[in-house]
DNA sequence: GTGAAAGCGCTAACAC
DNA sequence: GTGTTAGCGCTTTCAC
């Protein structure tokens, strides 16, 4: 049968209040007591029930985390990233996988906020904010992730998607090429969105012609970005820019089957994940876009857990910055180069 | 202010017992106080509280698994089949990493199993059978997945380890290959010493010399292939079996740096995770042994299920088979092959 | 066909 | 320094 706290105070001849405050370190308790306390526990193998403790205070130490893709090294690495600063904190991580499901998403948002977690991190597939907010109960705290809107109603944590674009079509201008093709991701979401303008931008910018037709999206997770690669090959691109790490192995795979040989036939540019096998591989051949997962983790974390424990926390947005990895240097100025 | 199951019955004029049976289907209501109930529900926004309701059922309608590495894509893969069978029966998944450390994995199994998961699926990273039964409240519903032990106390989900290696050697010595090692995982692993045993058994059977030093073991992790690599070839190995998808991959990089050609130089057989790019894209010069990991995630989620609805539901072991791809079919006979 | 009411195990006033 | 006790929101017996 199970042991409960008054099991626990019979035995140490105290009320089940002292038991209470013993555990929790919540009062004073004389130390003789506390004694007699940890001892009936010890003898009952007395383990608090962790369902009626959240039901009594309302709080769950537990944080739901929805992704787009738990397959993605992405997310995966940042999913290990946060678990490991909540679990600092004492706190508990779910995790809802979405697979880029707007109505998958809806479901989980409903159900992890029905009273199974404390606060939200969520990178949402979705592109309808209003959508979004619907679901979530009005104060509840919420940590947008990666992935933001335009209303700037809810918090914020993600990479800088401008600026390592727009370089890298600055430097493969620089290199001579000429007809750079780029492949997004999901085209409603707000990374696909930044990165594509800072693309279109940089291509005007260095008085290129726009090409529609050099801008394709596949859907942000496995097999998608062969057939984009195709169709800007057969435009005869010289070079691509791959937005996610995920379809930039593929597009690495495809490329060494077709027995296109990387900065010779074709340049290219990605983000990649840091430290998985092909980033390595490959290091030496790409450009590469090197995101902050682990930063981006812990930065969540920190960000949710604030709001948790203080709702009033203002709103604000925080955006960390990825690094740009030239995969040979130039020859360089004397100063630095950011 | 929260909205409660009492609120909507004052609302609809009913009592709360009528509200909890019009909401759960649990007794007959007639249409007409079913229609004023739900009219209440709509106007008033209300959601019936969560840990008020397992807190009062016992029931959480949530399962915990506790993986070594999330970032393996092995692990990433079975967590996304493990959820999705689960979020069809109405369950949550709450994933939890241990990064293959025993003192984290005792941490979450005490914290998941004091009333956060109604059951466990548990992909251990322990050796002592004994550790681990001591954390488990008695009676409480757990899966071993993967990662099994001496003991058959518990439930299990896992692959069958010992025909693919076993085949992979016999395969590496029809082709010629005398000084074949094999790199494993933790040594402590029951999936290590399944397939190290394996190994050994087939040397002997193909009457090769068996030799301590062909056999070295990472951690199961990333970064721990490369020094057994390098050792082994050192020693003159002509083939290396590699026993985990995440080290393969590390494994191929790595000769690829090295300039060494698969198949040529050196021949390589190794379990791939499904679908990853290094499988695509070595595919055709390695053995392969693919793992059924989304049959493993559903028969977990299957057979947790079945021992949290019914806990007497007797205890066996589901072993899965792996498919075994040879990187380039011999002429082969005219019955087929397996 | 529906209501009244007793708790589930715990925490936290409030009281002394 | 410790005890008493009122609920948290829900489900479910028992009663009509």
């Amino acid at each position: 049968m199970k042991v409960t706290i008054s099991d626990v105070a019979k035995l140490a001849g105290v009320s089940t209040a002292t038991v209470s405050h013993t555990i929790n370190n919540t009062r004073y308790v004389s130390s003789e007591t506390k004694d007699k306390v940890f001892a009936a526990i010890a003898q009952l193998g007395y383990t608090p029930d962790a369902s009626a403790r959240s039901f009594r205070t309302g709080k769950k130490k537990t944080i739901g985390f929805i992704v787009p893709d738990i397959s993605n090294k992405f997310f995966a690495t940042m999913i290990e990233s946060v678990e490991t600063y909540l679990s600092g904190k004492g706190y508990h991580l779910i995790v809802a996988n979405t697979k880029e499901d707007i109505v998958r998403e809806e479901t989980n948002i409903r159900l992890l906020t029905a009273g199974l977690v404390d606060g939200l991190l969520l990178a949402s597939t979705m592109d309808n904010f209003q959508q979004l907010d619907a679901l979530i109960p009005p104060g509840f705290p919420v940590v947008l992730v990666d992935r933001v809107f335009d209303v700037k109603k809810y918090a914020s944590v993600c990479v800088s998607n401008f600026q390592p674009i727009y370089r890298s079509v600055c430097r493969l201008v620089g290199k001579g090429d000429r007809r750079i093709g780029i492949i997004g991701g999901l085209p409603r979401l707000s990374t696909t969105k930044e990165r594509i303008s800072a693309y279109q931008q940089a291509i005007v910018d260095c008085g290129l012609p726009p090409e529609e037709t050099f801008i394709r999206y596949g859907d942000s997770m496995e097999n998608s970005a062969c057939g984009c690669l195709d169709d800007l090959m057969e435009q005869g691109c010289d070079a691509v820019i791959v937005t996610n790490g995920l379809m930039a192995s593929e597009a690495i795979t495809y490329l060494h089957r077709r027995g296109v040989h990387l900065s010779k036939d074709i340049d290219l540019v990605s983000f990649v994940d840091y430290e998985s096998d092909f980033y390595e591989l490959y290091a030496n051949q790409i450009d590469s876009i090197i995101q902050p997962v682990d930063a981006l983790g812990s930065a969540a974390g920190e960000e949710i857990l604030k709001r948790v424990e203080n709702p009033d926390t203002p709103i604000f947005e925080k955006v960390l910055t990825s690094t740009y990895k030239p995969y040979d240097q130039p020859r360089s100025w004397n100063h630095s180069d950011r």
